[in-house]
DNA sequence: TTTATATGGTGGCATGTGCCACTATATTCA
DNA sequence: TGAATATAGTGGCACATGCCACCATATAAA
């Protein structure tokens, strides 16, 4: 019987970690932690960006971007080069190895949303990612 | 102009790691993190647990407790004594010090929900918290 | 009762993340 | 143009978290 967790904020916390230890371990069998995983979706979604893309969208400290591209780099799934008309940024690639790792990665991303929700009626688990998407936009904005 | 978090999986993240930054400021007057602050509102809420029932309900891995009660009981928030029953375990109450900063604490968890359901109506903000809850549970169970 | 297994706690290590200071390059403005 | 300011990236540090190995105590099984 599991514990009431009795505060959306509580809530957060269980559905943050418990999907990150889900996208870890579906995502070990590629070499690639969940942090990881996350750049190299958004890097092949757009197939491509500047480093300062990676870093709005996903709304993370510009550092830690900075190492998880690093780390991708050497591992052979991104190419990072200077941008052409700001010689401050970066143009990140995926590789090979990223776009065939990149349709296992988007379904175990799903899949933990899936897993999550799977108790809900379909019009629960829409309404439940629409404010979440609403919660999402809204944090971002209240740091403009 | 905010970039839209576009994949429930990244909203997640985003509002956990938005309210554990707002948290922390929050409660950095009282020299408390935002991980120091969940759980010395637990141990109020229930007016003492033992260590072990800390874990379950945060549903943390044991040895992340194990340190945060250790640096609250060093800094004076809670009191450890060997549980009569069972001499594994560890009593934890709250000291006068956790009593005072109690309510503040818990006025910060409540505002930074919130903050993030702000634009939603009142339906929308009880709706989004029981679709929290639900799949918070969710998760958990799925690891019984 | 003795042994095997389960459970609560600790310490070590790795990773993720945020913040800060700093460098290099761009942009703005005087 | 030249100086001030803004922006992209890096490295260091601190903290949070998960996992694992291990120890001590309880509980179950023989």
């Amino acid at each position: 019987m599991p514990y009431m967790a009795d505060s959306p904020f509580k809530s957060i916390s269980i559905l943050y970690r418990k999907s990150h230890i889900w996208l870890n371990s579906g995502c070990a069998q590629y070499h690639l932690s969940a942090a990881q995983a996350v750049v190299i979706l958004i890097v092949c979604d757009f197939g491509g960006l500047t480093q300062d893309e990676i870093t709005k969208r996903l709304s993370l400290d510009k550092s830690v971007i900075a190492k998880t591209v690093t780390k991708l780099e050497e591992t052979g799934f991104l190419i990072r080069t200077t941008n052409a008309k700001d010689k401050r940024t970066y143009d990140i690639r995926p590789t090979e190895k990223a776009w065939a790792v990149y349709p296992a990665v988007k379904e175990q991303v799903d899949e933990s949303f899936r897993r999550m929700t799977h108790q809900m009626t379909d019009a629960e688990r829409e309404e439940f990612k629409r404010l979440l998407l609403l919660a999402a936009d809204a944090s971002l904005a209240l740091d403009e």
